[in-house]
DNA sequence: CAGGAAATTGCACTTGGTGCAATATTGCAG
DNA sequence: CTGCAATATTGCACCAAGTGCAATTTCCTG
């Protein structure tokens, strides 16, 4: 009935693979001419599948751009988010949260992440698209913190909890790319949410 | 040569009237019924104006809708602020700036402010253009930081003050929207700093 | 009122995106 | 291996957003 959980069809592995390349093509075409030079035309080619057939894997070019597909946190972070864990103290829980959610934001297998950077300094309009995507997934990251809420009350409204963790997010990008751009966009995590803390309590 | 300043001449004047028209019609029509059921083109109807002419006003539908045209704090908040004013503490002046900013976004003269915080409640995809607004006037604020530093040192980064201005403004329209959305959204302001403040320093 | 600046408009065009029906591909049972 | 059902791809027609350009109209000013 189910097929062995390891190794998954021909249809699956194709449609994984449909999707990276989609992706490739469409950063690859964008950071070499920019956003609006680039039509979806043109990354479906690249991709070697039809236009149409593009849009049955993204619901926008800029998804494409993007690669924007879910927001995949693994189980045991979510779990372990979700018991109270992993070290017990709010606030660098949340740190860690974010970190994971980075991670996540760069793509499931891909090591360019730093692309999707490179192309959101590039095409700060697109950040309108990010923003979209934090809203379709925002849910998800609420009811991990309603269910926190069960295991260690929180001080805040989950709702805002949330917000927090894409914020950091995004303000650890940004000064990620304000930077040299050196090493890796979570260790700017601490740092901006010390900011962030010191311009609420000043 | 300088036009009295008082009295605008006829342009400004319909040029105004115009602007308003259209973010009226655009507003009511989308609230009427729904955002993909309404076209610039019955918009630019509405409004007495051609479709092309529409355009000339806005960037794009969502912009009108949303009644996006610029972010206009006033002169005098605009100075205080930056003269490290009006009380001098950070964060309360903050939460100022954030209650002018929620005004302004309501609309200069218009009293239906709260139309768009419905709007935006029914169509959250538009939250996506609502960054972007950010985003292009982000600038003007991080300047309004940096100019407030010279007069007091600031304990972070004139772009992570900007993003906390927003993030309050976004933080403080959720609640309200949340709630009974009695009374006016900027009373919100200062319990969504205390929250954001319990959660980094938890 | 004449003439120039600025705004409005029509028109043609590109692109993003969707619905639908036809076709091809894959998975699977016998 | 074969035929059948499920699923995916594609082509095609179509709608709506948005832009560039040139013609025309409206406003302002001397």
């Amino acid at each position: 009935m189910t097929p062995p959980a390891g190794d998954l069809g021909l249809r699956e592995r194709k449609k994984r693979a449909r999707t990276d390349a989609i992706v490739d093509a469409a950063q690859r075409l964008v950071l070499e001419r920019g956003l609006d030079a680039v039509t979806v035309e043109e990354i479906a080619e690249a991709a070697q599948i039809s236009p149409r057939t593009f849009f049955n894997y993204f619901e926008s070019k800029d998804d494409a751009v993007l690669g924007q597909g879910s927001l995949e946190l693994s189980a045991e972070v979510r779990e372990a988010f979700a018991a109270g864990g992993p070290t017990g103290l709010l606030k660098t829980d949340v740190e860690l949260l974010v970190r994971s959610t980075l991670e996540a934001l760069s793509g499931p297998g891909h090591d360019q992440g730093e692309r999707v950077l490179e192309i959101l300094q590039a095409h700060p309009g697109l950040l309108g698209r990010h923003f979209a995507w934090f809203e379709r997934h925002k849910s998800q990251v609420v009811a991990l913190f309603e269910r926190r809420h069960e295991a260690a009350p929180l001080p805040a409204d989950p709702e805002m909890c949330a917000m927090v963790v894409f914020v950091l997010a995004r303000a650890a990008m940004d000064e990620w790319g304000r930077g040299d751009r050196h090493g890796d966009v979570g260790d700017h995590v601490p740092h901006v949410a010390e900011q962030l803390a010191a311009i609420l309590t000043a």
